[in-house]
DNA sequence: CGTGAGATCGCCT
DNA sequence: GGCGATCTCACGT
C-alpha cells in the first residue's frame, strides 16, 4: 500500500497537467502551522487546462486577478473561492503561461489526524479530506495562501516514485461544454477511501 | 444510501 | 444579474 515517496523539483511539475494529475495520485502534501502538520496522501485530482482550451477551466477567457497564479510557475499552489464559502486548492503545471493547474479534489489525513479532527468537527475520518473544499479545511490552508510555493515551508510535497494504477472519467461539478466525456480528466485512485462523493453533476457511468 | 434544496459572495457578462 | 471546479442538513427509502 504505501510506495516510496520523492521530492522533487520544479521541473516535474512543469508538464502538460493533463499527464501530471494521475502522477500526483499517492503523493503526500504537508502544510505546517502554528497548530502542527497535518499531512494529506492525494487519491482524487482533476486536469484543468489554459486559455482557449478548455471551457472548464478558470483560464479559460484569459488571465484575471482571481486566477493570474494558474499564469505563472508551476508547482505554486492555487487557491479559489467559490459557491460563497468554500476554499479549493491546486497544484499550477506546465510552464509559465501554460495557465493549466490540477485541483486536489480529495485524499485521505496520513498525519496531523487530531489537528484535522479539530479542524472539521463532526466528520468521519474518512471524510475529513475527501471533496476539494473539505481538504482544504482539513490541511489549514486559507484562501490567502494562493500563490504560495509549494516546494518550500510551510509546504511538503512528495511524489511516489512509481505512479499509482489509476481511473479516469467526467470532472465533477463542470457542466456545460468542459463536462461530460469531452473532457475525462478526473483521476482517482480505486478504491482509496478519499474518493469524492460528489458526481451528480458528472453523469459519469463508472 | 439517495435525492433535494439552501447557503452565500466573488467573478465575469 | 446569474451562476459557480461545493458542502451540509433534512427527509424518504
Amino acid at each position: 500500500m504505501s510506495e516510496a515517496l520523492v521530492a522533487v523539483g520544479r521541473e516535474w511539475f512543469a508538464r502538460d497537467s493533463v499527464e501530471l494529475a494521475p502522477l500526483l495520485l499517492g503523493a503526500v502534501l504537508a502544510h505546517d502551522s502554528e497548530e502542527g502538520r497535518v499531512a494529506i496522501r492525494l487519491s482524487e485530482v482533476e486536469a484543468y487546462r489554459g486559455v482557449g482550451e478548455d471551457p472548464g477551466s478558470h483560464a479559460f477567457r484569459g488571465q484575471t486577478r482571481r486566477n493570474a497564479v494558474m499564469f505563472g510557475e508551476s508547482a505554486h499552489l492555487y487557491a479559489y473561492f467559490t459557491y460563497g464559502m468554500h476554499t479549493c486548492l491546486n497544484v499550477v503545471a506546465g510552464h509559465p503561461g501554460s495557465s493549466s493547474a490540477v485541483l486536489l479534489r480529495g485524499g485521505t489525513v496520513v498525519e496531523g489526524l487530531e489537528l484535522a479532527r479539530l479542524r472539521r468537527p463532526g466528520a468521519s475520518d474518512r471524510d475529513l479530506a475527501r471533496g476539494p473544499a473539505r481538504l482544504a479545511v482539513a490541511l489549514g490552508v486559507p484562501l490567502s495562501a494562493s500563490g504560495d510555493d509549494l516546494l518550500a515551508p510551510p509546504y511538503a510535497l512528495e511524489v511516489p516514485t512509481a505512479p499509482e494504477p489509476f481511473e479516469s472519467g467526467p470532472r465533477t461539478g463542470v457542466s456545460g461544454a468542459g463536462g461530460g466525456a469531452a473532457f475525462p480528466w478526473r483521476f482517482w485512485i480505486p478504491g482509496e477511501p478519499g474518493v469524492s462523493p460528489y458526481r451528480r453533476h458528472a453523469r459519469s457511468d463508472d
